[in-house]
DNA sequence: ATTGAATGGTTCAAAAAATGAAGTAAATCG
DNA sequence: CGATTTACTTCATTTTTTGAACCATTCAAT
């Protein structure tokens, strides 16, 4: 059953391919989330992933497809529990930096430990396939801040 | 700036790296999901997705993520709609297989088209380079499937 | 067979999460 | 300076998700 599943795949686009990939990787990841740090929101911890440095709350919310008033009531939360704070862009005085607390770096740091301990569980490949699956992987994290920004001040 | 992220990222184990591609990449297909088909709710087009054949619903439960009532919701949602039908699964009685209607494969064949259009776009991988990565999303893939279902059966 | 426990799915009320319209404060533009 | 736009907040409403009680079927042990 799973070589017709797969032998099917195989015969489809390289990209749908890629992409069914993809999404099995990133819901392995969402089902791990759900295990460690039970005190944590999905919500929250894709902001925390999502604060590899401060960034603006606009900026969240164009990051993680939701709108502004989605993304204050999670950063109350995680401001509330310790993860982050809040403070003034001093380019702008109407918009707010969040920053990680180091709560909030060291639960980072977890889950993205827990999010490479998926990758290697998950994904089988050997070791040189997981270097060049990374440099690919690296590429496309680029392109896509790179395509995004400009399309993320659409609307 | 850009460059700042970037070169942080190098610097993490290739693990991380991967995961942190995979992450982008499925945001910016979720982001095309926003777009296409108004009609349909996220975890609709989720359900779509995963039905690439006729599936349990305990089998989509454990596989996206929910609880049995989540997917009773959806499914219901779904078959008003006419993208599926419940057929009972001869091998259990007690169990219902969702099957796609012909509406439903051509709307998830739309879906899955969106998905490698979105590929495409959001990599800047070249022609080589997403073979590449489509071989190994194939690999990682059949791996999830295989070390998936045992896990799938937990609680 | 018969009974008891387990499994697959449904119902529905309650909880949680996401939204969007109206509001405040700071920046920008003419 | 005043008008407009931008960045975020508030909060009431809507949407989504959950979980406990439930029905029907299967499985296991007599």
């Amino acid at each position: 059953m799973t070589d017709d599943i797969s032998s099917r795949l195989a015969r489809l686009s390289p990209e749908i391919q890629a992409m069914m990939g993809v999404y099995a990787l990133y819901w392995k990841l969402e089902e791990s989330f759900d295990q460690i740090e039970t005190d944590l929101s999905h919500q929250e911890c894709h902001m925390l992933i999502k604060l590899d440095e401060p960034k603006r709350m606009g900026v969240l919310a164009s990051d993680m497809l939701t709108v502004p008033s989605t993304i204050t009531a999670t950063a109350d939360s995680l401001e509330a529990s310790g993860h982050l704070s809040r403070q003034r862009d001093p380019e702008d005085r109407r918009a707010w930096l969040l920053v990680l607390t180091e709560r909030g770096k060291r639960v980072r740091s977890m889950l993205e430990t827990a999010a490479g301990d998926v990758f290697r569980r998950a994904s089988g490949l050997n070791d040189m396939e997981t270097i060049e699956f990374a440099r690919m992987a690296r590429k496309i994290r680029d392109n896509i801040i790179e395509i995004g920004i400009p399309e993320g001040l659409k609307k």
